[in-house]
DNA sequence: TACCCTAATGCAATCGATTGCATAAAGTGA
DNA sequence: TCACTTTATGCAATCGATTGCATTAGGGTA
């Protein structure tokens, strides 16, 4: 279209706002002083200031921030994208507290959210988020199997920051738990609790579920055991078929004594599960979680879990990102996990 | 700094990235030709189109969006902003499942997700984002003590597209579950198992609330019984309190013998805490919850809850988006409850 | 060969701000 | 009163695209 004259009608649907252009006029004096009189410049005498900073107000104006941010190079927007195919990632509440709290720690430094799942698409439409100059930098939850096209992505320059675990040859920083020392840790309390048949139940090809299986071994090791590898069962984070996959793995004739679950979801099923099957927990077999969300203490009986600072993790990753932006380099930053005894496992 | 000539070195962490003048120059055409190669415009022939598009790949181009948005005016990205002041709210994962619908739905159309929680801040913030022409609309989940405000922004031209309960003198349109029947069926079910004296843990000042504590009079009333109003108490969604609320209440000698709680979350809660306590669920007392998050088929004993259709939630939110940006009016939506019995009411 | 039509492409204005430099007005000191 | 600051403000270029209109080249017809 672009008129050539001023288009009178509005076009149906679009709300005409008004423009710099507009305050500047009635304000009887040009853009330049409006903008920078808005911007807090001190080249603007405090009066001239105050007047067009109510006007401003009584007129419902606000800065342009698409034009602005094209003029001045610069969005301050983050993309925030969660990995993971299902849409269990997303419905996990450990996940999405810590998306909350990287979103209010974005909020707190005036920055915006741009949320992104990725489900069936490729790493090109999350570079293109960057590529097409919407967003600044990406905080991204959970690596899962992308490491070779995080890797990739920072190559090109754009600044992640990624919650998971701090793989050798990583190129961006990384905030996790301390995944092998959760793992031991768990281990360590359910042996101590007389367990010695231990399900690991997690997919160790997720670089956080190999660490905490690491930490499983450790624990084994200490005792100078070797746990049969068929204990070690490769459910996934919050699988919908964990029900079916532990059904038929009991039915298979398993006796365990322990489970180490991945996640406090999955220990959760797997308590419903067993109680289901007219097995007692704790007294019959143990159960530990990792992450301790909200519900871990809220479920009977309470689980034991391995707690993960989740409140720490969002500023964490903010800090990141920003270091990164600024040119500098970004350490990792490793959460330490401490374990929460409930009635679960003892 | 608006440099006169072209700056030859890249800010510090920030990234040159090739422009369409670049595109251009390379294939040897105008902006005006790349531009219309890229968009698909049937004005360029196939071969320059073809040769145009590789280009662009080859050196990684991708439109600044911000650029194209400022010129065809229009932008396709959505704001969805998550109400309530409480961490509670965003971790409650129903809440959670709704946002994930939203964002596949927004996703499909090819829009973007701003997300912005709201904690402390005043209407004007959300307004903002609107106003500073960051987003074309925006999608409100959870309308609690806002419905003013969203009306005064529809008044002000803004699209919105609500979850929650239809109040009469709304100005937007509201996509929500059936509360009041949903309310209804939970009590009716307790009544037909024999309960009584049923709580109802709700925040009624909270208009989904309070129409499920309708729907939980008229089951009372087919039974030609006033329940008595001690047995309604305000708790919050997920609130972090229930605990003490609920352990205040029983010790002032409360006798129920169900509950039916505003939440799945809640009442898994109060699952827990009766648990806790020594009473039996659901022999001594029956608990029902409400929304069938998936964790309610997984805890022993398996909640009974009103399921709400929450893959239908996000859709039709987004739907009504639509036709708003479209100039049409949008009608509500008034998604079905339908309760699931499990074994914490039988 | 002259004329018209169509297909391909370019020119330049435009979106709404920001900001380097220029300029005008007011203030200062001798 | 004049030269020199200092303070306030405006001009116009710029960010990176899109698009109405103009223009050019090639094809067809008489």
């Amino acid at each position: 279209m672009a008129p050539r004259h001023k288009s009178l009608a509005t076009p149906p649907g679009l709300q005409k706002r008004p423009q710099m252009a507009d305050i500047a006029r009635l304000a009887g004096v040009s853009t330049a002083t409006v903008s920078r009189a808005l911007s807090g410049s001190d080249l603007i005498p405090e009066a001239t200031r105050q007047r067009i900073h109510e006007l401003a107000r009584s007129l419902n104006y606000h800065v342009n921030v698409g034009a602005a941010n094209l003029r001045k190079q610069k969005v301050k927007t983050v993309g925030v994208v969660i990995l993971g195919d299902s849409m269990q990632a997303i419905s996990d509440p450990f996940i999405l507290h810590l998306i909350g709290t990287v979103a209010d720690a974005l909020d707190t430094r005036g920055y915006n959210v741009l949320l992104s799942r990725l489900s069936g698409k490729t790493e090109d439409q999350v570079l293109t988020q960057v590529a097409t100059g919407q967003v600044c930098g990406l905080i991204v939850i959970g690596q899962y199997t992308w490491h070779a096209q995080l890797n990739q992505l920072v190559k090109q320059g754009t600044p992640v920051s990624v919650w998971g675990a701090a793989l050798d040859d990583a190129l961006y920083p990384v905030v996790g738990g301390d995944n092998e020392h959760g793992g031991y840790l768990a281990t360590q309390h359910l042996i101590q609790q007389g367990c010695r048949r231990i399900a690991f139940l997690g997919d160790i090809s997720n670089p956080e579920a190999w660490l905490r299986h690491q930490g499983y071994l450790r624990a084994y090791q200490d005792l100078g055991v070797t746990p049969d590898p068929a204990w070690t069962q490769p459910v996934l984070f919050g699988e919908k078929q964990l029900n079916q996959v532990l059904t038929a793995w009991l039915d298979q004739g398993q006796t365990l004594d322990g489970v180490f679950a991945i996640s406090d979801v999955s220990a959760i099923t797997v308590m419903g599960l067993l109680n289901a099957r007219g097995m007692n927990v704790p007294r019959d077999i143990k159960v530990v979680g990792y992450d301790d969300i909200e519900m871990a203490s809220h479920v009977h009986p309470g689980l034991t879990t391995v707690r993960q600072p989740v409140e720490l993790a969002g500023p964490a990753l903010v800090e990141h990102l920003f270091q990164l932006l600024e040119g500098q380099a970004a350490q990792n930053t490793l959460l330490p996990a401490t374990l929460v005894i409930r009635e679960s496992s003892i």
